[in-house]
DNA sequence: AATGAACTTGCAACATTGTTGCATTTGACA
DNA sequence: TGTCAAATGCAACAATGTTGCAAGTTCATT
């Protein structure tokens, strides 16, 4: 799927740094931060642009966004999966690299009474296979 | 249990804005932000301080962070129950506050193999009780 | 109580993440 | 191609956090 088909598709104007940034995300294939995308992609737009575009993407779940820390977020392209179901992330310690794990459901945490849960962010820090060896 | 008994269990030095700090954690018995503290707290503290004093009582298991968002962090008291086994947390999207689901524990979550999970992270978003009247 | 080493603090500077208001530019459609 | 809503760039600001270094404080020892 290209950047123009996925703005398209959602009746989202394509403007520049949302083409760039959608193809950096795909390219990458895995979440990666604002300076990260910004380091991949050919033009130069202000941080306020990025943000917006970050934002509108979101909103159109065409994106996903991890807070891996307080100075640390990442942003990764949605795909049915991870748009119907909700995921696990994970981040390595040794190679600070964020993958979505498609496949690791989030369990529904049973709540006291009286707690809505509608959002439910699980993120496991540790050693990635990788790094693992 | 009172600070200075605190800082002298872990052989910290007692300093008044370590002091200050526990102080009003103490007081608000759930997790707080940096501003919500130095509001609550008398002294006025260099951020710095407020930062390392935050790192060395969280080194220390007094405290623990909850990254609620890049832009809301929140710390509190750890506790036997929170030192011991993994707890998630709740935040309220009405009321913004941030609570410690001490009895809520964090199902270990089974990873594709050569992933070893280190630590954790479990964030519930929804409505608490007091706001879903 | 005074001493002194080790630890803590305050200040300056900087980095990352994110938002709002406003003037200007641009994309999409007629 | 012209129009207008939408997107961008710029300025300013806020929250969160770190490092280096000089100055001050704690606390054990004398
Ligand atoms: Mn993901
Ligand atoms: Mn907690
Ligand atoms: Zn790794
Ligand atoms: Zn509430």
């Amino acid at each position: 799927m290209k950047a123009i088909d996925i703005l398209n598709q959602h009746n989202l104007k394509r403007t520049s740094c949302r083409e760039g940034l959608l193809d950096v995300l795909i390219e990458a294939q895995r979440p990666i931060s604002e300076n990260q995308i910004r380091a991949l992609l050919p033009g130069n737009y202000d941080r306020t642009t990025f943000y917006r575009s970050f934002k509108t993407l979101e909103e159109n779940n065409i994106i996903h966004k991890i807070v891996v820390d307080s100075q640390f977020v990442t942003y990764a392209l949605a795909n049915e999966i991870t748009h119907r179901h909700n995921h696990a992330h994970f981040y390595c310690h040794e190679c600070h690299k964020v993958q979505c794990l498609d496949e690791v459901p989030v369990m529904s945490t049973p709540l006291p009474e009286g707690y809505e849960a509608l959002e439910k962010e699980v993120i496991i820090k540790g050693i990635c296979p990788e790094c693992h060896a």
